[in-house]
Order: structure tokens, then sequence, then C-alpha cells
DNA sequence: CGTCTGAAGGTTATATTATAACATTACAAT
DNA sequence: ATTGTAATGTTATAATATAACCTTCAGACG
């Protein structure tokens, strides 16, 4: 209960009503896709719904077995071309570490994606620092290395997760 | 340490000497062992080298093939166990976005491995910035994150490549 | 309306990356 | 030699991702 207020700003609270999260990127997603003549399918929809099911990231294949219970039967294919869809319009970005995905809060404008990732809670938080995309254009700019794409995957534990022994990872 | 415009320090140039990478890597990782107590066999060895034939990243079955080619089969979870022993001992990182393994230069002192990794000719260049280090740091502690682990790597073009029109591949 | 077209999705098979489980061998210490 | 343990071998399979080809569907246009 120690945690500090900053927190909540990055990850949401245990308690937040994530039923509002999931509808708020929906729409978010609709508004965008509409502004830019890009076709969000019932499909697609589904898919995003699904990687916003939680702020744990989702692997591909969790979201397939989600389709199947809730009664939409798709093969692997149907879902790497949903997630390439909302990877390509910034809806969604994929934790390298993890071989998984999870749902951007702030699609409109694009940035690298910068994450904290709780190894207790499983919670992707995304940051993009501005004094971390500093000091890497900076790093980067001393040796003469134009950079075109960045994954910043920062593992350990989110404030609620430390100090309760929460270690190994649960499930979402 | 402190530098400004070691620009060619990072990625090594296009005609050096690349045995002696291999040579000095094997040499250090020799005495690294010894000092350690840890067992580097021969086939721990092989691998290592492997990894080190280039500064490009090399994936786990890329090795397995060479390993075949120079007559000494190995199946996939000897290949993995001598990796992982590799990156318990420092001796070599792997990076999360290709899937593969790349020799570490600097195996003697602990640190995160921060990567610039180019498209053009794929090698990947170990930068560990003091002040990218700093910028996460703070990043992190300003909302309570404890870090244990880091993922930075960087892909774009490095100074040999641009301008080479030597983008992500195409072919014709 | 009907037809055309291109994007989306379906289907099947396979590629790529990684690990589980268990048997055998090598090796150092007693 | 005996024994305990680390390393390696072996077989099978899990987990992640894509290739190739076919069908369907929504919208454009005459
Ligand atoms: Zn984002
Ligand atoms: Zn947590
Ligand atoms: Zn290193
Ligand atoms: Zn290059």
């Amino acid at each position: 209960m120690a945690g500090k207020s900053n927190a909540r700003a990055v990850f949401a609270a245990a308690d937040h009503d994530h039923d509002h999260c999931i509808d708020s990127a929906l729409d978010a997603a609709s508004g965008l896709c509409a502004r830019r003549g890009a076709r969000l399918t019932a499909q697609r929809r589904r898919v995003l719904a699904l990687v916003w099911r939680s702020h744990a990231p989702q692997g591909a294949y969790a979201i397939l077995a989600t389709l199947h219970r809730d009664g939409h039967p798709a093969a692997p294919p149907t879902v790497y071309r949903a997630l390439d869809f909302l990877l390509a319009q910034g809806l969604i970005h994929r934790i390298e570490s993890l071989n998984a995905f999870v749902g951007c809060p702030t699609p409109d404008t694009p940035h690298p994606g910068h994450f904290l990732i709780c190894d207790g809670c499983g919670a992707a938080a995304e940051v993009n620092d501005r004094r971390i995309g500093a000091a890497i254009r900076r790093s980067a700019g001393d040796v003469g290395f134009r950079i075109e794409r960045q994954t910043i995957e920062l593992r350990g534990l989110c404030p609620e997760c430390q100090g309760t022994g929460q270690e190994p990872a649960h499930g979402d």
C-alpha cells in the first residue's frame, strides 16, 4: 500500500474498471480507422478487444484460444493477419521479449514504444519517457547510427508487486 | 571511455581482422571461466566460436547447421544448453527482436546489454551508454518500478550502411 | 441490377524457434 | 574402482509464425 501516486499513472490500479479500458480503446480505434479509411472489421475488432483483455501482453495463440472459446474459431493466419493490421495502424505494440502483444493507450500519435513490464503481475506499462528518447538519440548520434525502430523493454517489478514475494508470473 | 565521437569504435571496420575478434573472445572466455571454476567444454567453446563467427547475431539453428557442416553433429537441446551456459556466464547476449545471439565484447564486467543493430549489414554493436542507463533508471524510479533486466535494441543503419543503398534487404 | 475487382478471411500445410523427458557418458573426488 | 554430479545425447513435442492457395464479400461502376 506504500505505492507512489505517480505509479498509478502508468500501471493501472488493481481494482480499476477494465471494461472501460477496453471500451475506450475500441472507440479510439474505430474513430482512428474511420479517419484513415482503414477497415476495422469485426474480426480485427475482436482481436483488438482480446489484446486489451488484460494489461499483460497476450500471445497470438492465447488470443486464438480465446476466439475459439468465444465461438469464433480461427486459424493462426487469421489472428496474425489481424495483429499485423493492428500493428500497422499503431493500435497495438509487439513485446519482443515475450512474443506477445499489448494495446497502445495513445494510438493517435506516433511514438517508439518504451515499456515497463512487471514479472509479478505481468502488466506492461507504456512510458515513452522523453529523457530516455533523448539519451538514446544522443548515444546513437555520437556514433553516426540512424535509428529506425526501437525495442525498449524493462523487466522488473511494479510498485504493487514489490515486497509481496510475487516473483513468478501468473495468469492474466 | 567517456567518448564523444569515437564513431567507428562500436561497429567493427569492414576490413578488420575478424579472426582476431574470435580468438580474443575465446581467450577471454577461457580465462574468465577458469577464474570462476566454470567449465568451458569443447562443445561450449565451439558454440561460442560460432556465435562470434560474425558481428551479426546468430540464430540457434544457424549455429546448429554450422556445427553439422563442421563435422560436429548436434541436436537442438545441445546448442540451447550451450547457449544457456554462455548467457549465464555473460559471454553472449540474446537479441530478443531477432531470436538470435551475439558475443559480448566485455564479459568481465556485468552490464545491461544496449545494442545498435544495423538492418543493412546485420551487425550488432553493444554500446552500454551511461546516459541511457541513467535516463532509464530515472524514468523507472519516478514511478517506483524496480528494474531487474533490460532489453534495449535500436534498429537502423550503421554509418557504413547509410547512403550505400543498403536499406533492409530487397533483392531487386 | 449484374459484373468486376481487390481486400479480407478461410484452409491446409509447413517453417522456425525452443523445451520436456529420459538415457548415457565423462569426470573429478573419494 | 565407486560414486555423485555435471554434461551431453536422443527422441519427441511444444510454441510461435508464415507460405501458398482458395473463397467470400463489400463496394465501384456501367
Ligand atoms: Zn504506444
Ligand atoms: Zn506487478
Ligand atoms: Zn555485453
Ligand atoms: Zn551496417
